[in-house]
DNA sequence: GCCGTTTTCGGCCCGACTGTTTTCAGTCG
């Protein structure tokens, strides 16, 4: 997948134009950053796009037009963009790597380089400690005091956050300062609002008559380490979590207004705009306004999509990613909810590595509300969770039994394991053990690094097995950590669409896997999905919001998730 | 350089905050 990189190179040639600043320029520099931000988002690699229709075919990609789309073309057959290589030699600078220090943009990446000879961050840190940096044109003593805490803070945390480390701390704050007195309301926007697994920074917006007082009180906040920057209505901070965390003050007569801008995403948002202006309007944080100024609506996001001859919808599609024109064809779809899961179909307990009863596991699933849970422990291949075997099961199961008596219909537990797919393909429990299953899933565990057309085949086998009902976490990867397996999903999607066998949303933080673009594509195919928890104890149930918000993320309704079925309908889906 | 619901030319999303200025440029989201 060549998109990343050349989205980059978009994004420094964009940079490199933004130096000289003329009225032409700045287009220009817009034009590749908005090529830039659509490449970086895009499912398909833009080399399978060329290879299926050339030049053409690129530039049905939005924002790429002949010119960018050459440059692909050049890039894809030499591996160089001739113009890119050009400014380069004029700015040997890692623009990528700086830009990415706050308060660090192009000019003043240029400024280091020809004063100081700064080329990355490297260099800049050289400069900032040695103190050169103060004496520099347009800059001061401040800004190089400001440049070594950006520079200890991309040190120190380097990155987006997991979102279900964010969320949770972002809702204690909004109770924080809903409790404060100071404020009417606070809500969470940014990407938190929009579900997105992992966090860049925190936005928060509270409806208060008094800013600057609401700012005092924030500064001081349990959580908030300092504030980087402060005003009335606009005050960031440095949270201890290790991420920066943004609060506005709005008044009430923009707060919809305020609550559609900082949700984003960033291209969601200029592509809603551009819908205003097309219809005479002006759309910004603090309302719709008419061509002579004034205020049409702000009062909240459905008035403002509706003016916009826009449906209201979800967060969570809000990414340019096809959703503007379904709400202006006024065909939103009903997205799942957290209480559409009536059970979880993936859960573990002491037996192997989780760290709760069966007992426990199952109560803790009652009070969060489920109705029937999957126990799926692991298999004997997998040592280090001490997995179990054939004989392990058999009595484990009379156990399941037994409870399930016990509970008399509050909760039924449905006999399961998470069964180790071997390098060949075949399962790691007995067909006679698997056979007595109510609910099975598979897992890749092991040999992570298998060429695709082999560990496509090695699932693949699996899945047709006709043993396993759901196939859990698809693509193995963990968020910042692992990278996904090659595997080719979609003819896993395919091909567990013709076995009746459900994919995995699995819902642990650091998973969330399959993701949003994954679902998209695979629900092509018509494959159920399955939203787990993975839970390894009591508290994990609550993780299974994040599948939910992933599932929402790509535009899943309940339709498509079997643990929205009653337990009889489900059984049947099961048995199929 | 891209793009089309008043367009194939003439527009292009927009406001807050900071620091270094002495009226504004740079950066950010």
């Amino acid at each position: 997948m060549k998109n990343r990189e050349i989205a980059e190179m978009f994004d420094e040639i964009a940079a490199m134009l933004s130096i000289d600043d003329t009225k032409t320029s700045r287009f220009e520099v817009r034009a590749y950053q908005a090529a830039a931000l659509n490449i970086a988002g895009m499912q398909e690699d833009v080399a399978a796009i060329y290879r299926r229709g050339g030049v053409a075919a690129l530039m049905e990609i939005p924002s790429v037009g002949k010119g960018i789309a050459g440059h692909i073309e050049e890039y894809l057959k030499t591996g160089h963009i001739k113009k890119y290589d050009m400014l380069k030699k004029k700015y040997p600078i890692n623009f990528t790597e700086l830009m990415k220090i706050e308060g660090i943009g192009a000019k003043k990446c240029v400024t280091l380089y020809r004063m100081l000879g700064v080329r990355d961050v490297a260099g800049l840190r050289k400069a900032v400690s040695g103190h050169k940096v103060r004496d520099l044109e347009g800059f001061g003593e401040k800004s190089e005091e400001a440049l070594a805490k950006s520079l200890a803070m991309a040190d120190s945390t380097g990155g987006r956050m997991l979102l279900g480390d964010v969320l949770p701390e972002a809702e204690a704050m909004v109770a924080e300062l809903s409790r404060s007195g100071l404020v009417y309301k606070a809500i969470i926007a940014g990407s938190t609002r929009r579900m997105r697994e992992t966090v860049g920074d925190l936005d928060i917006l509270v409806l208060a008559d008094d800013g600057p007082k609401v700012m005092d009180f924030f500064e001081k906040m349990e959580g908030v380490e300092r504030a980087l920057v402060k005003g009335p209505t606009k005050t960031t901070v440095q949270l201890r979590l290790g991420l920066t965390c943004d609060l506005r003050v709005i008044s009430p007569d923009s707060f919809g207004a305020a609550m559609q801008y900082f949700t984003g995403s960033k291209a969601h948002n200029i592509a809603v705009r551009k819908i205003a202006i097309a219809k005479g309007y002006k759309l910004n944080e603090y309302g719709l306004f008419g061509r002579n100024g004034k205020l049409i609506v702000s009062r909240d996001e459905p008035e403002i999509y509706g003016k916009l001859g826009m449906q209201w919808m979800p967060p969570e599609m809000r990414e340019d990613r096809g959703e503007i024109k379904l709400a202006q064809e006024h065909r939103v779809p009903e997205l799942v909810e957290l209480k559409d899961l009536k059970g979880d179909l993936h859960t573990h307990t002491k037996e192997t590595d989780g760290q709760n009863t069966l007992d426990e596991m199952a109560d803790a699933a009652i009070k969060a509300g489920l109705q029937y849970i999957a126990t799926t422990n692991h298999t004997k291949s997998l040592k280090v969770a001490r997995g179990m075997d054939e004989k392990a099961f058999a009595e484990y199961f009379k156990r399941v039994d037994a409870l399930n008596d016990k509970y008399e219909g509050r909760l039924t537990i449905l006999k399961g394991a998470e069964v180790d797919i071997l390098k060949d393909g075949s399962l790691d429990l007995n067909t006679k053990t698997m056979k007595g299953m109510d609910c099975a899933v598979g897992a890749v565990h092991s040999a992570f690094n298998m060429p695709e057309k082999e560990m496509t085949s090695r699932v693949i086998k699996a899945i047709e097995s006709g043993l396993i009902h759901v196939l859990a976490h698809p693509t193995g990867r963990i968020i910042n950590v692992r990278e996904p397996y090659q595997i080719d999903l979609d003819r896993v999607a395919e091909a567990a669409a013709g076995s009746n066998v459900m994919l995995e949303i699995n819902s642990f933080p650091n998973r969330l896997d399959l993701n949003d673009t994954n679902i998209m594509a695979a629900s092509k195919h018509k494959v159920m999905f399955s939203i787990d928890s993975d839970a390894h104890n009591i508290t994990h149930y609550a993780n299974l919001r994040y599948g939910v918000g992933t599932a929402r993320r790509a535009w899943l309704g309940k339709a498509r998730i079997a643990n929205t079925l009653p337990l009889e309908k489900l059984n049947r889906q099961l048995k199929r």
